[in-house]
DNA sequence: CCAGAAAGGTTATATAGTAACATAACCACT
DNA sequence: AGTGGTTATGTTACTATATAACCTTTCTGG
């Protein structure tokens, strides 16, 4: 049987930021790079939902969580950064941006959004990173990053719907 | 051996703008929907290059060739209406639109985007759409659409850059 | 020719992202 | 603790991308 991937399941969502802010902690520690307050403030906000969401967005959420006006510049710096580590990913087609779940290992950047609810799920395939690497070569390219962007409905949202 | 897409090759470019504008004057016919004047010029300025061009750079090019003012939306409008044909196709990841060059038959947006050159080649590939549409089927996923963005170098950029 | 539809023009504005420079926090060394 | 370099954040202004709303023109079918 096909398994759902967890952000389609009913589950108890704290554990999801609580894991994924340990894990950048740990390891940002092992990096020695810097996970500030504010970094890591915009990273529970990204994961409060498996939804993407966009710049703007988490600078009002910000503000409002501080009293202090927070400028575009302040949440751009934070996203890269957490860019950088891989502890998120950006959709592009939101102009938007995702928790990675598995941010130990360097990956390639594939999602399955759905229409209905904007849910992000992470796909990761060994076969669809080949399939693509060979593609490419095919055609004489030498691959540095692929990022894929799969539309239409996740199991949830199906349901009822056909 | 393997055959490097025409982009990416010395060609006579002439025949790729006239045989882009010709395959979209049939279709549109077809189609029974106006290829306007607008649309056309603006057809002919993407296919101007295999590199994506963005709406305002777009937008500048009109306004040059044209004497009036170009706003916004009407280069927006012309785009929208040349993606709904298949025309064209946006590449996300730049905010670009680039031609298509088999608008006859829909399909998905995959693109290997050279890093160096710029150049946009569409890849075209039964197997990679089936292990998409497959990965996804099996988180549960019901696919309508999807788009892939590979970077890095074509097959003329790489030689002389190992 | 006329009415309705489609396309394009115009103005204003929303949304997304960056440049440049000032200030503050952190850290290593004395 | 004091100092100086580095990193992070604040602030202002701006550039780039995209759309809303409304009006005018052009096309098309009766």
């Amino acid at each position: 049987m096909t398994e759902r991937p967890l952000a389609c399941s009913q589950h108890n969502h704290d554990h999801c930021i609580d894991d994924a802010l340990s894990a950048a902690r740990t390891l940002c520690a092992e990096r020695g790079v810097r996970l500030t307050d504010l970094r890591e403030q915009v990273l529970a906000l990204i994961w409060d939902s498996h939804k993407p969401l966009g710049a703007y967005t988490l600078m009002e959420m910000l503000s409002e969580e501080s009293t202090r006006r927070v400028a575009p510049p302040t949440v751009y710096r934070a996203l890269d950064f957490l860019l950088e580590q891989g502890l998120i990913h950006r959709i592009n087609r939101l102009n938007a941006f995702v928790g990675c779940p598995s941010p130990e290992h360097q990956h390639h950047s594939h999602f399955l959004l759905c229409n209905d609810c904007g849910v992000a799920v992470e796909l990761e395939s060994d076969k669809l990173d080949k399939d693509i690497l060979s593609a490419a070569r095919n055609a004489g390219f030498s691959v540095e990053a692929h990022s894929l962007e799969v539309t239409g409905l996740c199991a949830r949202c199906q349901t009822g719907k056909v």
